[in-house]
DNA sequence: CGTTTCTTTGAGGATATTCAATTTATGTGG
DNA sequence: CCACATAAATTGAATATCCTCAAAGAAACG
């Protein structure tokens, strides 16, 4: 992939707003490709913090992994996503491990040679903080679901998360263009895979949602989801 | 408050890190002193964002509200931690609502002029992404926690991560040096207060704490905690 | 000293998990 | 392309954790 085919990319990429293509080249000049098969790492929860990764295509889970091997999904990401570089500032290990669910292509750059970006480019620090901070706030969220919402509406919830950041309109209703499973489901809302799957089921009896394994979840009633993921 | 005396407080506040003392005076001149009683708010969740707020002294719980009224306490905040920057910079509405818990002093700059001081003081902008990114991996923690462990654990690696923030050693144990109700630590680790308080006597009765109402919370066997917290 | 607020404790019940078994889908090698 | 192996999903039954409801006790406040 040329440093052209590069500049297209970053020209969507929220980290690098404000940047003229001028500015674009440079940094697209500076990074070096990464190519992630399916259920590859580009690194590991644990290792120190060498590399700033944006997403260029494709998609990624973030997985976090408890002492005794429980897991949890903190997010989804895709093409424009930042990854690593909160680690790589704060100089602390890569607190997640992130997992190609597609085949992905991310660019990176050395801690180092990023930070001469940051210092010529000041634009891209305060999207850093803009970033980091929507993160913050959608994580303030979940935590607060997690905390007083019940299993059906926190799924209910976690689809609509999906629908809002990636869904297509189809035919039948909205995709989520992804596959998911009903485990990854269940460790993004913390939950059992049995719970979900009972209530995928019932859901799909009521024919708000359809997609059985390895096809994307196509919801056909949003609105449905919507009141379910409301009600008190 | 004069202006050595801001400058005496930034000079641990992480936000100006790198600043000469020459630059803290700049900020602490172009800093408004802002003073909250007990249980006074600086700002409300929901309001446009308007000012940074850093404490100056005191202690400040950050709640966010439910819409249907339930309420989440995402932290406790002491001297020297950042208040509302992000909303600011974001530009979006505050996400949640602090509340003195004591008499508290906060110093606090409009969005324009830490603005510009963000411009003149390159090592602000840095200092920022730190620390959000500091607090996005505490919830992450957080969340995995809630998604993965009994509400008893919750609770131990709650009054855990208190005493690392803010104990302080006296005679019987380590002291949390604030006053924090049953139903405050209920709202902390997304459990009623009802369990809270029966989890809290069987540990007074095993020893582990002691501590009444009104009173600060003594940890007499802090290891004990730390085996609760991480028994599997 | 009465009122308010916070805390404690009990009993009953609901939600969701765990355990277990089966069904269905996908992938692989012959 | 089929048969088998593997992985994912479904569903039922039993159980556990924690919440809700209820009431009373203790501490703080004016």
């Amino acid at each position: 992939m040329d440093v052209a085919a590069r500049v297209a990319i970053f020209e969507r990429v929220p980290l690098f707003a404000g940047l003229t293509p001028q500015d674009l080249e440079v940094v697209a000049r500076e990074a070096h490709e990464y190519r992630l098969k399916k259920d590859q790492q580009p690194f590991q929860q644990g290792e120190p913090a060498t590399h700033h990764y944006v997403i260029g295509w494709g998609r990624v889970r973030l997985d976090q992994t408890t002492p005794e091997g429980q897991n949890v999904i903190l997010r989804f990401m895709g093409p424009g996503d930042l990854l690593g570089s909160v680690a790589v500032l704060r100089e602390v290990p890569y607190p997640a491990t992130p997992i190609a669910i597609e085949d992905s292509m991310l660019l990176r750059w050395s801690a180092g040679r990023f930070a001469e970006l940051m210092q010529r480019f000041p634009p891209i620090s305060l999207n850093a903080i803009r970033i980091v901070g929507g993160r913050l706030q959608d994580l303030q969220d979940r935590l607060r679901e997690l905390a007083t919402q019940r299993v059906e509406r926190r799924i209910a919830s976690a689809l609509l998360r999906m629908v809002r950041q990636s869904g297509r309109r189809v035919e039948r209703g909205v995709e989520i263009p992804f596959v998911i499973s009903r485990n990854e489901l269940a460790e993004l809302t913390g939950t059992t895979l049995h719970t979900v799957s009972r209530t995928l089921s019932a859901w799909e009896q009521e024919g708000i949602l359809s997609g059985k394994r390895s096809s994307h979840l196509i919801i056909a009633k949003p609105h449905r989801l919507v009141e379910i993921a409301e009600q008190a």
